[in-house]
DNA sequence: CATATACGGAACTCGGCAGTTCCGGATATG
DNA sequence: CATATCCGGAACTGCCGAGTTCCGTATATG
């Protein structure tokens, strides 16, 4: 939904010389992007609902797949603060720290901007880029890191293969999510972490 | 769901009533549908490179919509014969003589058709269950299958989470080639399988 | 051979959306 | 208050693709 302060909502004031609505209207856009998709989103569903002018939009985006491009290379990093990411002391604590309602529902949002452009990505390779930037490199990352402090603990094999266990959470919940059309829980992502990921680490499930 | 058309009482003169062409016309337009997506995807394309006209294609189907839908819907088991399984005595064995060319080509054509619709599948109940039934379902009944031996057989524990274990190659790959947009060699997934499944099996590398 | 039938293909209508233009009004500044 | 600036919104253009119609032709059947 449109996570907009409430507070900014009423009649417009002061004027802004600079673009100061951008960030508003690319969230405007991600929205509509995931629900309708890329065809099935128009520019006039995004300013109607940003409540802007379309003129607006392309004084600022010179064409749909410019806005949308921005809009997803924007999506960076809303859900996670690298700074600020658990050290529990365990790869399972570190893990299932990670799965809270709020990153859940980023994921889910993610999830559905990538099924909202999924047909075009084989053909855009920026599109492609923005997307592997803003949407899979973060959470890989997040894992990355994990993985290496369980190795330096020494918690679990050196030889682990980082990259292809830092792929496993991600895989599964997009599978569930866009494949079965399952939306995941806590559930779901605390069992799939203790029976595949844990295992796949070789570490017994704690 | 290629239905036949209402039994004929009337003489049956001139060309074959029975839409023997049908099969052909729903191949390209899975090709088509993989290549452009649903959006990109065009009657006359469709039409075209069938050597057909598009009335032809009309007379049949009623929308767009109906002809992808019946398309996907048909694609049902092409690559995989049930009754004709390995059984290679091993879970490892059976898992890794899935591992052949045509199968990966297979699946990467329907990766490709499920980017294609993946857009819609949130807003289409048919055409979700359609690409349920002849996309994922079939891969994970054969691996139902291997993991219920490997069971029976006292490889791996009767208590394994065999729905669970089902999605990890599936969900690799899709994850592997529609997001990191990397297409799946035999060696990514005989190693998902000694590194992932197999572990997540409990069972040793073998 | 005669003919009913379906087919390929071309031409057409029609609606929707990307992108453009224009204008009245609000705003900031001096 | 004067004015330069930017915005929201509405009207407009041009294109493209879904779906329709029509016709000449191929073909199986009698």
């Amino acid at each position: 939904m449109t996570q907009v302060d409430e507070a900014e909502v009423k009649p417009r004031l002061g004027r802004k010389r600079d673009h100061t609505r951008d960030p508003e209207i690319l969230e405007v856009a991600l929205d509509v992007l995931a629900e309708t998709g890329y065809d099935g989103m128009t520019i006039d569903m995004v300013a109607t609902r940003a409540k802007a002018g379309k003129a607006t939009l392309y004084r600022r985006w010179p064409s749909k797949a410019d806005l949308v491009l921005d809009a997803v290379a924007c999506m960076k990093s809303k859900d996670i603060d690298l700074d600020a990411l658990p050290d529990t002391g365990t790869l399972r604590g570190d893990l299932v720290a990670m799965v809270k309602p709020p990153s859940i529902r980023e994921s889910e949002r993610k999830l559905k901007v990538m099924a909202g452009i999924a047909s075009m990505i084989a053909r855009s390779p920026e599109l492609a880029a923005a997307a592997q930037s803003a949407l899979v490199e973060p959470r890989a990352s997040v894992n990355r890191i994990f993985f290496r402090r369980a190795i330096e603990r020494g918690e679990i094999p050196a030889d682990a293969d980082v990259e292809r266990l830092c792929m496993i959470g991600p895989a599964m919940v997009a599978y569930s999510v866009l494949m079965l059309g399952k939306p995941v829980d806590r559930e779901f992502l605390v069992s799939t972490i203790d029976k595949i990921i844990l295992p796949a680490a070789r570490l017994p499930t704690a």
